[in-house]
Formats: structure tokens, C-alpha cells, sequence
DNA sequence: TGAGCAAATTTGTCTGACAACCTGACAAAT
DNA sequence: ATTTGTCAGGTTGTCAGACAAATTTGCTCA
């Protein structure tokens, strides 16, 4: 019988999603080496009382998640390496565990790095322009001229290391990355944390990295990235500990 | 209507596999925003010329790939980011095209690196131990004794460069991306590449990583990694170019 | 023992029905 | 004018049954 997921303020997920997550765990689990058939649609309908449209959609969700392949008239197999087709952090939906993030950042840490020193390498002139405007735009969202967004301004000079570097799946490997702490850049330009100076802390780390890819020096750019995301990373940390500050949810329609 | 999308040695792809890619790629490509709101399923059955189920079973690809979310009643709604709650090389059972290699060898050397620097810097003796032994176990496929497997040496070698980090995340990362290339690593240790010598050379690229990290030279190690992989994907190119030589498919059942 | 074929089984797709939930419009109350 | 409650229509979630396409199994025969 399926356990129903409720997430405490969610809806419940539906009876598909559920299955597949419990048929993901008997794999990963062992209960299913790789190769291996698991039970048929019929034999499942019958396990998990669920409809056979139920356990379809749950295939569907491993097939999409890696876990098994199907063959009409043979069954659903476990794939050769179950789960690996892709790389995810944390479970679906839940929050990341706290002892976690080091780790976390500690990874961002080297891919931003190794991407900031073939920035430093490869840059182009348009790059360059590009960089400076980003960095530009942040500088006036610090002086308070009000019309600047200090987060998009952020994510565009992020970008523009990444488009320097040259290597697409770098390029999608931080951003993936960096949209697990979406949230908490945005919280670095909110108003309250630019009077506190945190963004400006921030700003200095971006114009150590600016300089070192203009320069194009790569070891000063690699260590220039590292540091910015190693402080990144105890931003982030001193926000989950001071708890709910909950300055204005300034909430956009 | 579907296009169906065959591949060449392979079976079909169901109707619902075919759908979810349309709509995968009809939402990269900015048909619809983040937040905006799909078709109706019954929309998409008169759009698409499906059944319902097929429509559902693309739409829980969808969601276990994270570009769409649901809500019973309101509709399939494009997720905050689209796609980026997994990341993937390469797309579903299709090969990786050629133009990418060099990209995903890069990001594999740059992640590499990372992590060899960091073995260096907090190896333990039992870390050491482990390495060695797998270090010795290639050792002796190469030398012939037989009944060694290269192969899974090589994998154990790697697999404690990655425990001797300490950091889970670089490490599921780094297999992740190795398993890709996980049958180019097998054809390093069949006895024609050992006998041309190819098996060799990639053991004394183990050798300068193994000695880097039992000294503690962080440096040395990253540069190690940095070479090992770069030569990996030199190994893998030639091989992508030499065609099928396909020396004899040993097949263990 | 191996080849050929029919029957059984399994996945893929379609169709129809009902349950549970959502949204927008409108009425009633404050 | 604003807030709350109700309801109709629409949408997703689940169930059930039927048939098509592909694979596996079992049986017969040379």
C-alpha cells in the first residue's frame, strides 16, 4: 500500500509520483539489480491496489529519472546504472540538509573556480563589455539609485563568466548550481542587507574577480572565484541561523 | 502531430516519450514562460491527435524532469526553471554528439582536479591504503596475470581519489560524469589495448596521481587529474575515429 | 536438438466514467 | 465599498475495459 506523502503546507503528491518514488528506493535499495525486470503492470496493480494508469505514470517518471527501461511486450528493466542519468541535489522538493551545503559550496567552489580561469583565459572584448555592465549596474544598485536590480545584475555577471569560458556544459553545470541559493542572492541586494553592507562585502569579491579576468590572470581568477563563493557559502550560512527576520515579503503579482 | 523520433539501432520511442520531448523543447524555447500555464490535457489530445493516457504519461516525464508542475483542477504549469532541477549529459538514450566531448572533458577535468587537490590535502593512511591496493591491482592486469580486471582496478582507483576528498557531492558528481565514458575506461583494459601500450600510458598517469597525493602536493595532484583526463578524452577521440575494429566482444553473460 | 508456429503474456494506446480540486462569477452580509 | 459564501463549469487524478503491437513461452515435428 502506498504511504502518502504530505508535505506539511503542500498539497499530497499523486498516487504516481508516490509509487515511483518507492519503487526508485526498492532499486536503489538493491531489491532490483540492474538488468533485472521488475514486477509487470498487472503484478504492481495488484501490490499497490492502484489503477494500471497509476503504475504507468509511475514508469514513466523512472524511465525519465533513469531508473528503468521498458520494452513493449518484455516488461520494465533496471537500467544499467539505475538513477545515474542524472545528476540532482537533494531529494524532490525537500530542502537541502544544513550539513549538506559545505559540501555543496565546496563543489561550486571548484567548478566556479576552474570556469573563472578559462574566463580569465578565453575572454573576448564583447565578454569583457559584458562583464563591465553587469558589474556597472551592481555598483549603481549599491549607490541606491533605486532603478538598478542588484540580483539580475548579479546572475548577468555570473553569466558572463560563464559565456567567457567557453564551455557550455560548465556554463549549465554553476548555473544548475547556483539556482539552489537563487533565494539567497536575492536577499544580498534586498534593501536591508545593501544598508548593512553585505552586498557591498560581495561587490569587492565580484571586482577582485572583474580585475583578474580583465587582467587575464587566471590563477588570480580561479582564487578570486573560490573566494567569492567560500564566502557565498558563510553569507548563507549566517542567514539560516538568524532565522525568521522576515524583513517585508515584498511580494510582485 | 508527434514526429517520431526513431533511433537508428534502437526501438521506436512510445507516443508519450515523443510528446514530452516536443513540449520539453516547446518550453526551452520560450513558447512558454516560467509560470505560464500549459495546454489543458484536452487541448493537447486535439493538438497532438493522442489519447489522454499519452498526454499524461508525457506530462509526468515533465514533471520528473522538472519543467512542469501540477495542480489538480487549475493545469500543468512551466516550473520556476525549467529543466535545471537535473542535470544531464546529453539527451535521452541518444549518443553524445562528437562537438561535445572536448566540452564535457573540460568540465570532467576542471571537477577532477578539484577533487585530487583535495584528496591530497585530507587523505587519510586508510585512504592511501586503498589506493595503492588498487594502484597495485592494475599493476598486475597489466603485467598479465590474468586475473585481474583493469577495469574495476581503475574504477576502485578512481572511487578512492574521490573518498580520500571527503566531499559526497564531488564524488557523485565525478562518477556521474565518469559513467558516461565507462565503456571507453573497459576498452583501456583489454588485452589488444594493453598490448599497444595504451593501458601504459594511462597507468603512469595513475602513478604521477598516486605520488602527488601520498606526498600531500595538492597542486601536483590537481595537475595530475588535469593531464589524466585530458589524455582520457585524447584516448577516447582516437578511438571514436578508429571505427569499428571491435577486436571481440567478450560477452559475460 | 533445433526450427517453426500458435498461444499466452506484456507493454502501448485508446476510450469512457467518476472523484477531487480549482477558478471565476455572482449573491449576500458587513 | 469590501469581504465572505456559494455554485457552475472546467481541469487534473484515478479507475476500468478494450484492442494493438511486441515479446516470451510452450508445443509439435523432423
Amino acid at each position: 500500500m502506498i504511504e502518502s506523502q504530505s508535505h506539511s503546507l503542500l498539497r499530497p503528491a499523486g498516487l504516481g509520483d508516490a509509487l515511483a518514488g518507492q519503487l526508485a528506493a526498492a532499486i536503489r535499495g538493491g531489491e532490483f539489480r540492474p538488468g533485472a525486470r521488475l514486477p509487470t503492470e498487472k503484478q504492481l496493480v495488484e501490490r499497490f491496489h492502484v489503477s494500471r494508469a497509476v503504475v504507468r505514470e509511475a514508469i514513466a517518471r523512472l524511465k525519465a529519472d533513469g531508473f528503468v527501461e521498458t520494452r513493449q511486450g518484455a516488461g520494465a528493466f533496471v537500467a544499467a546504472r539505475p538513477g545515474l542519468a542524472n545528476f540532482r541535489i537533494g531529494q524532490n522538493g525537500a530542502a537541502i540538509p544544513a550539513e549538506d551545503l559545505p559540501h555543496i559550496f565546496e563543489l561550486r567552489a571548484v567548478v566556479e573556480a576552474g570556469m573563472a580561469e578559462l574566463a580569465a583565459q578565453r575572454r573576448t572584448p564583447a565578454d569583457l563589455q559584458a562583464l563591465r555592465a553587469a558589474f556597472n549596474e551592481m555598483e549603481q544598485a549599491l549607490a541606491g539609485s533605486g532603478a538598478k536590480d542588484g540580483a539580475a545584475a548579479d546572475d548577468a555577471f555570473h553569466a558572463a563568466i560563464a559565456a567567457a569560458a567557453q564551455n557550455p556544459y560548465l556554463a549549465q553545470f554553476a548555473a544548475f548550481l547556483a539556482q539552489h541559493f537563487s533565494a539567497s542572492r536575492a536577499v544580498t541586494w534586498m534593501p536591508d542587507a545593501i544598508a548593512a553592507g553585505s552586498a557591498q562585502v560581495s561587490q569587492a569579491e565580484h571586482a577582485r574577480l572583474l580585475a583578474a579576468i580583465e587582467a587575464g590572470d587566471a590563477q588570480a581568477a580561479a582564487q578570486a572565484a573560490r573566494t567569492h563563493i567560500t564566502q557565498a557559502a558563510a553569507r548563507h550560512a549566517a542567514r539560516l541561523t538568524s532565522k525568521p527576520k522576515m524583513p517585508k515579503p515584498q511580494r510582485k503579482g
